[in-house]
DNA sequence: GCAATTAAGTTGCAAATTGCAATCTAAAAA
DNA sequence: TTTTTAGATTGCAATTTGCAACTTAATTGC
């Protein structure tokens, strides 16, 4: 009647942020309308008549995206038919996610770089390339990762580097997954 | 009876990595299934029992990812029975964007670190949050950007540096736009 | 003040996508 | 040679998406 055993496994494999944010903003059409919030799109017939969505789907798309707290919705004080949406900072926060699809995307499907160009302000210089780096700022690889349980680290934590280091080797020999 | 104007300018406002990315990976399940392929699911049936996806779903996807060149499906040699599906360069370069991505979920979601973490396997460290970085290695945050036309990088960029940053903050101040 | 217009939705219904259960084919195991 | 396994396909129900018309409230033009 209550939960399972089985049922708590699966809550526990599903403690992985990926699945979250895809629940949050997978939904087609979520990522577009980011996007054009990005852009400085605030208002209804904006978004709709920037991007080709229909009226509906976009009218309950912005509901869901307020309601998980990505979009901010506020009646312009000015004219009060109009509701300005802007990206809060769990928004603004999707910011390197989408920059790296942008970039996936432009390396294997466009085959340059998309325009407009994501240019540091400072110098106009185009940004890097998104890449994983270690704590101490080196680019990681994918051969250069690894994955380790949480509670090992936890036990290995205060103890010392080697025993760190001998748990994690053992951890990551057991598993070659990665999330 | 051709293309019109309408339909170039459409073309070129789509000229962007990320509808692009999102046409190949944004349909329901794919980055999941990306995400089991990153875990070392290899096999259908494998697929099928790790996530709760129904088996024609899963068919219609493996098809659509190996078409668009992100997993390969090779016949095991030993078992012609079996089929393996592998990440190809073009889907392992996939994981930033996914840890990106995953990170945002755990930070907003989650609240705590997913499990397992992310580390690197040279000292079994955490990997850093994804960031935004100049082409000198600066982290960027959103107020360091701006966007800038290509054409008027390609003018600008034989120039003078004077020349270059006129050019882009005039361009800068035009568009408060991203992508 | 009153008709026309605008902004942001809502509603009804058609089309497409997803999900489930049963079936199918070829190959391997018992 | 029956049974099992792996990778699908098929038919049908449920959900999601898309389109067009309608609604409501506020603003504008006259």
């Amino acid at each position: 009647m209550g939960i399972s055993g089985d049922d708590i496994r699966e809550d526990l494999s599903e403690q992985c942020g990926l699945p979250m944010a895809l629940a949050e903003i997978g939904e087609k059409w979520s990522l577009m309308i980011l996007r054009a919030a990005f852009n400085g799109v605030r208002h209804f017939e904006e978004f709709l008549s920037e991007m080709g969505i229909a009226r509906n789907i976009l009218a309950s798309r912005l509901v869901r995206l307020t309601d998980s707290g990505i979009l901010e919705r506020t009646p312009c004080p000015d004219d009060r038919r109009r509701v300005e949406y802007s990206l809060t900072q769990k928004g603004r926060d999707l910011l390197p996610a989408m920059v790296a699809l942008r970039q996936w995307g432009e390396k294997w499907q466009l085959g340059v770089p998309s325009n407009p160009v994501l240019v540091d302000a400072r110098d106009m210089q185009p940004v890097q390339g998104m890449t994983i780096r270690s704590h101490d700022d080196r680019v990681l690889h994918i051969e250069d990762l690894c994955w380790i349980d949480a509670s090992d680290r936890d036990i290995a934590n205060p103890a010392s580097r080697r025993d760190l280091e001998q748990h994690a080797v053992a951890e990551t020999v057991a598993r070659e997954g990665f999330f």
